[in-house]
DNA sequence: AGACAGAATGACAACGTTTTCATAACGGCC
DNA sequence: GGCCGTTATGAAAACGTTGTCATTCTGTCT
């Protein structure tokens, strides 16, 4: 079942086999034809494994996400796996839920031809503090792209694909603004990701340009978990004069969100309106249909997937940012704030508090 | 970079470093210690392409899945995970999204060292007709496990790790008609997968064992999507007597079968009980949280890979599925159907039916 | 000291391809 | 029919590792 044993029945060398894989055109069509039947008759696979190690490349894409399952992937993973089938590569995954690698061992990963080039669509963790300018070193070198930019900041330097979060999330918080609310909370990601800090500042910016000024007490980390979700909103429902809009990092958080407010006795959108960041397969669906910023997810994943092969080839595919379009999608999550001021104290809690 | 020139620079011959790599043991201490700082020195990262081909071994385990991003995939795809880093396997991940390659085509991705083993986790059309002889025969040969089922019948006897969905499904129904329902509608999930016909059966031997009998004009197919179970369950609510109760395949469809329910306004439990399958990480958080059938998805996962593993390894792992244990978790979206009949007709839709 | 067992090391083949280079076949032209 | 320019094919090296086998070294026992 080698190419040795093809090229005997076929009375031909293994040259001439393995130039009617590769390039059938060079070859005779009598030739081609002899070496096709042999092919059928002993149902040969050319050895992947063989190719690819004369070749020197794995035809592999390491792609390192936080947990395979989470919806905004989605999208993107389609835009990634689309352009890996049109260009031939394989998709390598390595989920960083459980244990948490550094980014140096994925680039170890490239240097020992275990995959070609780095896709990196989260990390909570990815660099040790003690080891950066080694990371530099070999990141520098090492094809590496990064989806939507959730990474922490010493990656900050790194090719990235991405929506522009501070902008996006300046302005739905805009948005929330001209609709009349002035009380926002901000229920932020993660600590370490840059993705997150950029969406806090936009919500900044918004709200420091706005009349009322910067209420930085209404930032609460959410923990980009639903638990911590629930908690950030238990937080800002109970603050003193508590907000009458909440602006959540991503819908998974607007969803807990959503949820701990109608625990509450309290209606969405009529007060408390949430919106969410990512538009993922269930903000239509939910009760209300959550207004959410939405990413050309599959778009982004196209663009990080080719850009990587570029870098994977060879090319200077710079260090500076692709920008790729948000656009903000207003469902029912979201409405003017109450005429009186909502009493949030009203409502009982439904369930125990988890 | 490569064995040759760290050999060089530590005085030693190939062997003897590829000895350090290997079985370090067998090596002088002296040795050892040299060798390791020229590996230091160099930088020396073994090449994986190399010593895969020479082992025959892949190190690669094929998972194909319908997509990325579907949230009940999270748990199996850890514990897959959880062994994989265990044994020293990485994950080669296909989509089926897409495309739709038959199962052949993984089989020769095995034959061609693409990768060591398959586990397959969903697959819309795994096998075309025309070629199914051709695909046992491929398959018998080549290590490979189902993942909860969720597969067509041609492949029904290939080994595989799931609940009794069928069981579990009449239980579920069970339950409802022990609260006191009698008309129960189910939304199945895409015609061809067993697992979604297992669990339809489960729901018809409960209900032909109730007094009621069977209603089969009560099964609707929702299409495994969210849009098909909209479908049909606007379908179920506009029968003559309509359900008063829904047990739909999957979580993701029960979410839009609330939302639909919903939006005729009606509510659930208290006009419209649901029931789901999977408990996703949403299924706590919806409103109202939904009862619904858990399945042990890590262990899934982690027995999966044990047994492909095993299949690998050249054991025979035969052809029984192993079954785990599921079970139902009672939350809010259950309750008894009201004393007096539902009027699904007076809502009016709170916007256009898509 | 010499012999010998055992440990440590080295030389080299092998894995299945691809690719370069040289050779052989081919076809057209004088 | 001989010559030449193409085109088609074959021989063999190379990719970097592992593993077998033979060899050398080390230390211990007589």
């Amino acid at each position: 079942m080698s190419i040795k044993q093809v090229a005997k029945l076929a009375g031909v060398s293994i040259s001439t086999v393995s130039r009617c894989l590769n390039s059938p055109d060079q070859v005779k069509p009598k030739t081609l034809a002899a070496v096709q039947s042999a092919i059928d008759e002993t149902g040969y696979a050319p050895n992947a494994l063989a190719r690819n190690f004369r070749r020197g490349k794995t035809g592999l894409v390491l792609v390192v996400l936080q947990s395979v399952g989470l919806p905004f992937w989605e999208g993107v993973m389609r835009g990634i796996n689309g352009v890996a089938r049109e260009t031939g590569y394989s998709i390598l995954i390595r989920e960083t839920a459980s244990s948490q690698p550094e980014l140096d061992d994925y680039c170890k990963m490239v240097m020992s031809k275990e995959a070609d080039g780095i896709i990196v669509l989260a990390s909570p963790s990815p660099i040790s503090s003690t080891s950066s300018s080694h990371y530099s070193n070999q990141a520098r070198r090492t094809p590496i792209v990064l989806g939507c930019e959730n990474v922490t900041d010493e990656m900050a330097h790194i090719p990235s694909v991405r929506v522009d979060n501070r902008r996006a999330a300046s302005e739905a918080t805009q948005y929330l603004l001209q609709l009349g609310h002035q009380r926002i909370g901000f229920i932020a990601g993660s600590r370490g990701s840059l993705l997150t800090r950029d969406r806090e500042r936009g919500y900044r910016d918004a709200m420091k340009a706005s009349p009322r000024g910067e209420h930085s007490g209404w930032v609460v980390n959410g923990d980009q978990t639903i638990e911590g979700a629930r908690r950030a909103t238990r937080q800002l429902l109970s603050l003193p004069e508590a907000p009458t809009a909440i602006f959540c990092a991503n819908d998974e958080m607007a969803m807990a969100a959503i949820f701990e407010v109608k625990r509450r006795g309290l209606r969405v959108p009529d007060d408390i309106s949430v919106v969410g960041f990512d538009d993922t397969r269930y903000a239509a669906i939910m009760d209300p249909p959550l207004t959410t910023v939405v990413q050309p997810t599959e778009e982004i994943g196209e663009r990080t997937m080719r850009r990587l092969i570029s870098a994977i080839e060879g090319h200077d595919i710079g260090e500076a940012p692709e920008i790729v379009e948000h656009r903000l999608i207003v469902r029912d999550s979201t409405a003017p704030p109450r005429a009186g001021e909502p009493d949030n104290r009203r409502g009982q809690p439904t369930e125990q508090t988890v």
